[in-house]
DNA sequence: CCATCGTTTGAAATTGATTTCATTTCATTA
DNA sequence: TAATGAAATGAAATCAATTTCAAACGATGG
């Protein structure tokens, strides 16, 4: 093979209808039906026209056929990050479900800016995607309006939208089960490490629900107790928990807002000479598999990857192939007790 | 909003340039030129024009446009996991260098089964991408045969293939770094964790490298000594670690195909009363974040993501834009040496 | 006052595949 | 043998945008 080979060719031309249908002597029409509908062809013309085919290397141009047909089997998906290993996987999993029904996914990661996340979806609009799947809350106003008036089906995942039907989990609901475990061990002094990534402020639910929980059994959440800067990896916690030390926080329990950060906070306690569950208690959220192979293993809420992208893959595909309404799906999430909690110190 | 605002609507029909042209007065003809290159028009036609198209809520439609123009501003990536946070990232990084450029990327994940990825390239190539990045070795043999035909630009990432032109780190040298470094140690029985993912033999070179940079210091690897089943995450690495200790093998260090392989071999090092690195040297691959960040912190392989994914940008570009042939690029990798590597038993 | 030039604009062809509608061919039946 | 029908194929319109080529227009200068 020619070490060049996979270099572009200035001018060459692929083959379209017309070619193989003169080599084959035989209408484009008829070339068009050997590909669509062979058994409306002769045996001898269908014969000819697959050979002419193959001879001439012809691939069927897929931009035409989009714009005569009016779909394009192309969908688009808009995240925040992929440097997020639940989102990454998710994206696996879902472009594994469309592409086995012939989709393709087109990809656009903002990365958390809003101007981003607008050209992004504007680039799909142009590119002529059958619908979008956009993951969590909208970063820029003017993006969903620009869907709505162009009629793109547009479904939204992983976090709701009260305006909005979506495929979403219930995090304030998880992070209540979180605050029960904690409470029902004993802690009284809860810290919280949920950065907000960008301006937006996509977590604050997860956060309003943490603090709602805990005033329903009498507690506090002092600001003192919350971590909003920094990234979502180990080092983030790590940081995180040497700030709540600084700050001199009475918390026996922290609460990550991932399984990575978790991790981060863990290992610092470990070099601080805390010891987990004895002396503080962790939590992390999406149950990641490192959750579970950690020493001690990490208490995580499940969102279950596999549900949640097979769920919506179903639904964009019923509005795709049969005009069907989007559903408004909460998905259940799971509280995965391990090692990482324990009882609060003074309650054994 | 109407709580369906974000279904699809069946009938709807977006407006054309015929349409702005109906409403402005004037010919489509009028209307392309007010949006690519509105210096030829005259003031109040420009506005006008302007006027209809935002009272339409007029977007161009980009398929019609890349048939015309034979460019669809589409790049297709073809990788063989999402689940391996490296590749997400680098996912990342390249779709924010493109977008840049008013490129999209539509993306194929084969999930190392070598039919989906031959499936994947003939989806793009339906699709009409100007071209393609492809990361690590081909699992099928077709696949690249076919976009040669088509004269498809391909470009080769990751991991070089002998036959083309690629952007890609010298893995076989890292691991002959790696192995040098820990030989310096030391250590003289040595055991690797390298799952062979899938039945492909991508991950061979890496082996045959390290099997080579022992056989120069003298040294043999046995088969008990290398583990090259399992995945790729920190459960794999314990396993892995279970079996070696089964097999009774008397290895000092230990070489991991990842950084999260080599944390679930820390962890069940620790679980088994073996210290790191006083019993056992432990490596990564990749220099991820969570080895900077965990206790030991982990000596291991930095194979510069962004640097990585900035050479692969460029080079696409030039191609695309200045029709300029693909470079053969050997990115350089640092070996990060940390706590998780330590003097062999004996040597001190 | 007419010719010439430059500026604006429109008509029509183009891009590649699909599909409707019409036509041809051939076999079957009255 | 002529009529009817089914099966096979082609010509041309269509999808939405871009672009070439030509025409119209106004202004300027001889």
């Amino acid at each position: 093979m020619d070490s060049a080979s996979n270099t572009p060719k200035p001018n060459f031309i692929p083959p379209s209808v017309s070619d193989v249908a003169r080599l084959a002597g035989v209408s484009p029409a008829t070339v068009s039906r050997a590909f669509n509908s062979p058994d409306l062809l002769g045996a001898q013309t269908l014969e000819r026209v697959q050979l002419a085919a193959s001879q001439l290397g012809y691939q069927p141009y897929g931009l035409a056929r989009s714009l005569r047909l009016r779909r394009s089997m192309v969908i688009g998906v808009v995240m925040p990050s992929l440097r997020y290993a639940y989102f990454a996987g998710t994206l696996e999993l879902l472009q594994s479900l469309l592409a086995r029904e012939g989709y393709t996914l087109l990809l656009s990661s903002s990365n958390n800016d809003p101007q981003v996340e607008l050209d992004g979806v504007r680039a799909m609009m142009a590119q002529g995607v059958d619908g979008i799947i956009l993951f969590g809350r909208p970063l820029n106003d003017e993006s969903t309006p620009l869907l709505v008036r162009r009629g793109i089906p547009h479904l939204r995942c992983w976090a709701a939208l009260p305006s909005e039907r979506s495929v979403a989990f219930d995090h304030g609901a998880a992070m209540s089960d979180v605050v029960d475990h904690l409470i029902g061990l004993g802690h009284q002094h809860i810290a919280v490490v949920i950065p907000f990534v960008a301006l937006g402020d996509r977590r604050r639910g997860r956060l309003t629900a943490i603090r709602e929980s805990m005033a329903r059994h009498g507690l506090a959440l002092p600001n003192q107790a919350i971590i909003d800067d920094g990234g979502l990896d180990a080092a983030a916690g790590r940081a995180a928990l040497k700030t709540l030390l600084s700050r001199a926080i009475k918390a026996t329990a922290i609460i990550c807002s991932n399984d990575l950060i978790a991790v981060g906070v863990i290992l610092e306690c470990q070099s601080s000479g805390l010891q987990v569950p004895r002396d503080i208690s962790v939590t992390g959220y999406n149950d990641s598999e490192l959750a579970r192979a950690f020493e001690p293993s990490i208490t995580s809420v499940e969102t279950p990857l596999d549900i949640h992208a097979e769920e919506v893959a179903k639904a964009m595909l019923a509005a795709l192939r049969d005009g069907e309404p989007f559903p408004t799906l909460r998905l259940a999430t799971h509280l995965r007790v391990r090692s990482s909690t324990g009882l609060a110190l003074g309650h054994r």
